[in-house]
RNA sequence: GCAGGGAUAGCGAAGUGGUCAAACGCGCGGGACUCAAGAUCCCGUCUCUUAGUGAGUUCGGAGGUUCGAAUCCUCUUCCCUGCACCA
């Protein structure tokens, strides 16, 4: 049977192609065994192909699910391809192809080398994003995720990167440069974009790390990139000297701008707000366009600084002229609205009006026509508060008055007695109005204990509300200090001097009533909170060095609970620092002397019950931004029409399709394709046009696991039952370079896909396990632009692919980055060689002789639990180890067919190819990939035979020593008389013939207490527990 | 700066209170086999010493806790990975 090397080659094809044949890895959804879904992440099939670093990562998995399925699993063992993406885009506009013809290349290529691998997945569910089978789910999911409003667009600043022509989310920007160019600086754009609501999930997708068995390290990444703060968000009243900001007021029908209601807040409001009244037409025509007309003409005075008031029918026109107009508005109050849509209980209740027909069908008329659409609205809205009573006779049904606008979100306030709001006592007599006419900025803060420090506001530079902030006078200054930063590219934010003007707006503290002036920073991020911070110097080591730079006063108002105190005999101009700990309140009124921890409750308290603030909760996560401006993606199933709005395409039309015929040249080629981009409306049918950006290639990896359980299903993404049946992933293999981007959306779509109803778990990914990287022989990731990708084919070639195996997971623990190397390979090589000529010698030996030695049995046992440990936990490195020292120590012992088929068989998951060769040519016509894990026998396992085996191995190396003084002495030896305690004797009785053999002596045996004793040298004194006495002659 | 992980014999890499001069592999040295080479097998591989022993110095560096530390604590240097002005 001898097997040489140079088939090694013949043998592995010849078993892949058997495996391949008869399917022997195909999983069926049978509920006889324990399913088992193992997956790595699916690949980006790279056009260089595949290198040794995938070979390290798949053998890790190939040898889990061969192990798996040995011990009894139904082993779901899947592959795909992450086939869509932007490198392959760029590599064919290179190679002057299509992105598809190079991509399916990569795929046939990389399927190739995998197969080369004898990796034992489950071919029949293969699948690749770019696939439109596959890529019409990604469209539908997104329309799901749209009419749950978990999809929604937005403009806002992007992250966009020159090289790679389109914006990117916030994790793939790193150091503020692109993820896959590290040269190329993150610009900044305003641009409309797509983006998921992950935030959503933000608080779920933190708690159920802690139920998750994944590395420590993966959950701490999320923790920190979800960054979950709590504080409180402290209203501070804004004013700016030069402009006040707008409000509007819309009275309703049959009313006028001359109502004393009115007339009240323009008397209380006149210094701190332009006040704006369209005076509309009356009761007798509310004829929508003539209202309109008389709107119109405050169109341009309306800014997102500006505040609504709409009361009765005003409110629901104002909010009509709104979204018509796409008009901002910092905030909405609507009294007693109307109803936002015609309904027949509003007919009804018309009819019961005491009105003259004419006003009646007017009013009907107007209804009719409004259509108002509150979800187009809500984005233009900052905030909405609607004031409600229970016993308004204009209410017909006060539930469903609430419901029909909790689509915008408001702040409801809700009164028992107050009418319609416009009886004797007016408007007046609500004090809440006041509380809402406050214009006050919401700054989020997790130190409320330090309010009365507060010395001065900070905007974020790039906030979209800082014009509102500038004043003529400060124009100049700002502008520079804008241009200053945008012009220096010192993106290190690691330098990055605190800088930053005088806005001249000034804030309100709203517990000491002192006003602080608004600067506008470098420093403040713009998207966290509101964009504003309230700056402490005293205690921010950030503030602090800003106020030292602007010279801005310093207020201590914590002194540290032990030390010196901060404020005794000092000015602010000694401070070297901020002090950031905690301790006790100083300069805080009513507050001084608490503890830090005290205040910051008391504080928090104060300002909730005055309605000056709320406790809230803060993340780092944004929204995940999935708009993509390239071609090799799924296009988002969206129509835009020039009547309807934003309409997405209905799902009997999906796929869209990506079109193949296309020209690279400017930009996206899909915006140059008017076969692609024209449409007709689904909704009007009017000609309109398609979105043509595509989703980000992670939107693919972020389900495509549960494809995996139903990859062919033509009418629905998966069959719940199915998925129902393999998920969760029991165990994930993959790079910790995915904590928090593929591991986080998984996670996302897996939740919201849940409350969509698609599936029941919680949690995609059970176990996660992250194998080490490899790096190439020059200490980098292997890549082919660097030069030093290594080939499993020519390794393969020279070693066989077994042995490459074994060599790569005895290296180092799996988990291990490790650099390549063939130093050290031959070992691996040695060691397959040694499993051959052991069943080379074994077959011949027959089934004489063979050894029922219980020392074997507890060692073949001993190994094999071990062994099944070990590779149950990823310490393949140790059961190689365990099997060699096995090896070794049975090398020349005759053992059973099922004690040598156990060896088989635990090596199997690690060189299938050859272990397969030996099981069929020892006589086995079954396949070894199908045969049982072998259950060690606890029965079998003696530690008493450990100890023997050490004392021996100890005795060895003793006559190692002695025998090689005396080889030195050139004399010859005969004989070895070894004294020891009588309970050790028979110990050394047992392993007579072994000695003997080895040392070729003749060798005699004494307990220290037999009479007839040969010992010349009194040897036998020396004789301790474990150690006997030797004399050598 | 913050968070996480490292630094172990010529190299790779185990080892987280005693059983540790430290698994295993590579490399290297010696031996067996061979005309020879390769392959294979056996032995050795911190230093000194020795009939199998004993002693000393080691686990990035400096201290400490302990009867006892590669392992625990403090400080420190260097390396990697992630995040980064998140109020």
């Amino acid at each position: 049977m001898m097997i040489e090397e140079y088939e090694f080659k013949k043998i592995e094809e010849k078993w892949q192609k058997k495996w391949d044949k008869e399917k022997v890895f195909e999983a069926r959804e049978l509920n006889k065994k324990k399913k088992f879904f193992l997956l790595e992440m699916y690949p980006y099939p790279s056009g260089s192909g595949l290198h040794m670093g995938h070979a390290f990562n798949y053998t890790i998995g190939d040898i889990y699910a061969r192990f798996k399925r040995m011990q009894g699993f139904n082993v779901l063992y899947p592959m795909g391809y992450d086939s869509f993406g932007l490198p392959a885009e760029n590599a064919a506009i290179k190679e002057k192809t299509h992105p598809k013809k190079y991509t399916e290349n990569s795929i046939s290529n990389f399927i190739n080398q995998q197969k080369a691998l004898g990796l034992s997945y489950d071919w029949s569910r293969i699948l690749w994003s770019h696939n439109p089978e596959y890529y019409k789910w990604n469209q539908l999911f997104f329309l799901k995720f749209l009419e749950k409003g978990l999809v929604y667009r937005k403009k806002s600043p992007v992250n966009w990167c020159s090289k790679c022509n389109t914006v990117l989310a916030n994790e793939q920007v790193r150091d503020g440069k692109c993820w896959r160019h590290g040269d190329v600086d993150i610009e900044i754009k305003n641009l409309e974009q797509w983006f998921l609501k992950t935030t959503n999930y933000a608080d779920e997708l933190l708690n159920n790390l802690d139920s998750l068995d994944w590395p420590e390290k993966i959950k701490v990444m999320q923790k920190n990139w979800i960054g979950k703060s709590k504080g409180v968000e402290i209203n501070f009243e804004i004013r700016n000297p030069d402009k006040k900001p707008k409000l509007m007021i819309v009275h309703g029908w049959g009313g006028s701008p001359k109502e004393n209601w009115f007339n009240w807040i323009r008397e209380k409001y006149k210094d701190k707000y332009e006040i704006i009244t369209p005076n509309l037409p009356n009761s007798s025509n509310p004829e929508i366009e003539s209202w309109y007309s008389e709107l119109e003409k405050y169109k341009d005075k309306l800014d997102s600084d500006t505040i609504v008031i709409g009361y009765s029918l005003g409110g629901p026109t104002i909010c009509k002229f709104l979204e018509r107009n796409k008009i901002k508005i910092k905030k909405l109050i609507m009294i007693a609205p109307s109803s936002p849509n015609y309904t027949k209980e509003h007919l009804d209740w018309i009819k019961k009006l005491d009105a003259l027909p004419e006003e009646i069908n007017s009013l009907k008329n107007y209804l009719q026509r409004l259509n108002l659409n509150l979800n187009n609205l809500k984005s233009l809205l900052g905030e909405t508060i609607i004031y409600l009573s229970k016993d308004d006779p204009h209410i017909w049904d006060f539930d469903k008055r609430l419901e029909e606008y909790t689509i915008l979100s408001p702040k409801f306030k809700i009164f028992e007695n107050k009418g319609h709001f416009n009886s004797d006592f007016g408007i007046t007599k609500i004090p809440e109005l006041e509380e809402d006419l406050i214009n006050s900025w919401p700054i989020f803060t997790t130190r409320p204990d330090t309010i009365f420090g507060v010395t001065f506001m900070v905007i974020s530079a790039q906030h979209p509300k800082l014009e509102n902030f500038i004043t003529s006078n400060q124009k100049k200054e700002v502008n520079n200090f804008l241009k200053k930063i945008t012009t220096t590219s010192e993106k290190n934010s690691e330098d990055l001097i605190k800088e930053g003007a005088f806005t001249g707006s000034f804030a309100k503290n709203p517990l000491t009533g002192e006003e602080v002036p608004i600067y506008v920073g470098n420093f403040v991020v713009s998207d966290y909170g509101s964009g504003m911070v309230m700056s402490v110097p005293a205690h921010d080591q950030r503030d602090f060095d800003f106020a030292k730079k602007y010279n801005i006063p310093i207020k201590t108002v914590i002194n540290p609970p032990e030390g010196p105190l901060r404020n005794e005999g000092k000015s602010s101009k000694d401070l070297k620092e901020a002090y950031c700990g905690k301790g006790i309140l100083i300069n805080s009124g009513e507050f001084s002397g608490m503890n830090s921890l005290e205040a910051l409750k008391k504080i928090s308290d104060k300002l909730e019950i005055e309605g000056k603030g709320k406790r809230c909760v803060q993340y780092k996560m944004r929204d995940w931004l999935v708009s993509r401006q390239r071609y090799w993606g799924t296009p988002i199933p969206v129509i835009y029409c020039e009547h309807c709005g934003i309409v997405p395409v209905p799902e009997k039309d999906l796929p869209v399709l990506l079109p193949e015929k296309i020209k690279f040249g400017e930009g996206n080629p899909l915006q140059t394709n008017s076969d692609f981009i024209n449409v007709k409306c689904p909704k009007c049918n009017l000609n309109a046009i398609r979105e043509t950006d595509t989703m980000d290639t992670f939107f693919d990896s972020s389900w495509y696991y549960l494809r995996f359980c139903d990859n062919k299903n033509k009418k629905e993404p998966f069959d719940k039952k199915k998925v129902d049946f393999w998920m969760p992933v029991d165990q994930y293999i993959g790079g910790a370079e995915h904590a928090c981007m593929h591991l986080i959306y998984a996670r996302f779509f897996t939740k919201a896909l849940r409350d969509l109803n698609f599936l029941k778990i919680d949690e995609p990914f059970k176990k996660l396990f992250n194998q080490g990287m490899l790096y190439g022989l020059d200490g980098f990731v292997m890549s082919k632009s660097r030069g030093n990708v290594v080939l499993p084919e020519e390794v393969s070639k020279k070693y066989g692919i077994d042995t490459a195996r074994i060599f790569l997971v005895s290296l180092a623990s799996p988990d291990k980055d490790i650099q390549w190397s063939e130093k050290g390979i031959n070992g691996s090589l040695k060691f397959i060689k040694r499993i051959i000529t052991y069943f080379e010698k074994n077959k011949s030996k027959k089934e004489k002789n063979i050894d029922v030695n219980p020392k074997t049995q507890h060692k073949i046992h001993q190994t094999l639990k071990f062994v099944t440990e070990d590779i149950e936990n990823f310490r393949y490195n140790f059961a190689i180890i365990k099997i060699r020292k096995l090896f070794e120590q049975i090398f020349d012992l005759n053992l059973s067919k099922k004690d040598s088929e156990i060896l088989l068989k635990i090596l199997n998951p690690f060189c299938p190819h050859i272990t397969e060769e030996i099981w069929h040519r020892i006589g086995n016509k079954s396949f070894l990939s199908l045969e049982k894990w072998p259950k060690f026998d606890e029965n079998k396992i003696d530690k008493k035979f450990e100890k023997e085996d050490e004392i021996i191995e100890k005795l060895i190396l003793d006559l190692n020593n002695i025998i090689k003084i005396f080889e030195d002495k050139k004399t010859k030896l005969s004989s070895l008389y070894l004294y020891c305690i009588p309970s050790e004797k028979e110990i050394y009785l047992n392993n007579l013939l072994d000695l003997e053999n080895r040392f070729d002596l003749k060798i005699k045996i004494f307990s220290v207490n037999e009479k007839e004793i040969y010992d010349p040298e009194n040897k036998s004194k020396k004789v301790k527990p474990g150690k006997p006495g030797i004399y050598l002659e």
